[in-house]
DNA sequence: TGACTTAGTGTCCAAATTACACTTATAGTT
DNA sequence: AACTATAAGTGTAATTTGGACACTAAGTCA
């Protein structure tokens, strides 16, 4: 493996699967491709990694770039390597998964791109290059980690109630929970701090607000403690 | 992101965390490098990806060429992208994570390259790059997916007996287990086939000999199943 | 045949999970 | 002011699961 022979070389881009929620369905924000291969078609925001920048700032940058999104929270999903995933020429992708929390008062998650939109679950229309197989994978992802981290929280305003988390929880699952059994589980966690306020939005009793706290859960994680849903 | 202006490309590699067990403790197969930079240290087996084959099948490939390995179980594990990993220039790094099962006679996982060797996991040395931090993502992920997939019998042999699985998994995760409750629970996914063969190794009792039944496992997932440990 | 070593087995108690129905607080309507 | 509609909020009993625990069985070797 010596640096003498040089192989030609592809090129190494990132792509994001960005999930949000308002409440109803799970959504996903894909943009409509500007220019050809696949021009006009909707595709996973990303782009090239530039040589002096790290694979997370990469995709950082260019989900800022594209969607305009800031501070969501972000993970490497998986890299997807297949010889011919760009008709162009050889493209390697590491994929990455982020959740965005809705904006603190539409309650939804906003862009300010125009080539952006959200997209519910359900809708997703055929995707550019083998973004549907990234998508699917992160979706895999996501299901898999809501069940064993806390990460229910970054798709929900700071400050939320527990049918709002009940909720969103069962459209990403898709099963029904027990209201009295998963509020008695999530709340015996002891990370939830309840709020001297609560929402009203309708003609019922209002809910209880809680916010989610990062510090105790830093704390439990080093003790051992296992977050299961 | 158009195609008209090209970025510098890095290079591409991949690199495997390979786990192999014995009975006694978990190994990783490293390899001595013969050249600069990082000559004559240990480093996981790995090397440039080339532009016509897939991640998947450069990994297979270099693990061939470097440690004689064929048929292990193979999953990508975490892509490295920090800019200085590598001292020459920006390299990108795919990292895979292999199960070896030991030679059926030997019971020890087994290479044919002279410059690879296998290290019990509390004595690995300093490591070439970033290894060292690849390692330790490749230690973090067979524990994860130790507990919760059955992937234990990827480092057994064919035929193995409950005292061994149970000593693979003491080994891996770091905590002793009950024998009655470790076997009871094991026994009762209906995964494993005892066969009509005993395990005879010394001065005592000998135990029976099973093997996994993945086709089973398959049809239990498609109902819903969750193995866990 | 006796000593040694590891394989193999069952029960009881505690803890966790599940199923399940009514009361409470609010907004809107009359 | 009273009534209606709607979603929030609460507890208990039955079942299942998990964990602790000690002896017998089958072989080898001296």
């Amino acid at each position: 493996m010596s640096f003498t022979y040089e192989y030609p070389r592809g090129a190494l881009t990132v792509d994001c699967v960005v999930f949000g929620f308002d409440g109803g369905e799970l959504k996903i924000l894909l943009i409509q491709r500007g220019i050809a291969p696949f021009k006009g078609e909707w595709a996973l925001p990303g782009g090239f990694v530039s040589p002096d920048e790290s694979l997370d700032e990469a995709a950082l940058r260019e989900l800022e770039e594209e969607t305009g999104l800031r501070n969501v929270f972000l993970e490497q999903l998986y890299t997807f390597g297949a010889v011919n995933r760009d008709p162009r020429e050889r493209v390697v992708s590491v994929a990455y998964f982020a959740l965005v929390q809705p904006d603190e008062h539409t309650t939804e998650a906003q862009t300010d791109a125009d080539d952006a939109r959200w997209f519910q679950i359900s809708e997703i229309p055929e995707l550019a290059f083998d973004h549907s197989e990234i998508l699917k994978t992160g979706l895999k992802r996501l299901r898999g980690k809501l069940r064993y981290e806390p990460i229910g929280f970054e798709l929900l305003p700071e400050k939320f109630t527990l049918p709002q988390l009940q909720r969103l929880y069962e459209s990403v699952l898709g099963n029904e929970l027990d209201k009295r059994n998963f509020r008695k589980k999530v709340l015996s966690f002891g990370l939830l701090i309840p709020l001297d306020e609560k929402r009203r939005e309708g003609p019922h009793r209002p809910a209880q607000l809680y916010r989610f706290d990062p510090a105790r859960y830093e704390a439990l994680k080093n003790e051992g403690f296992l977050f299961e849903i």
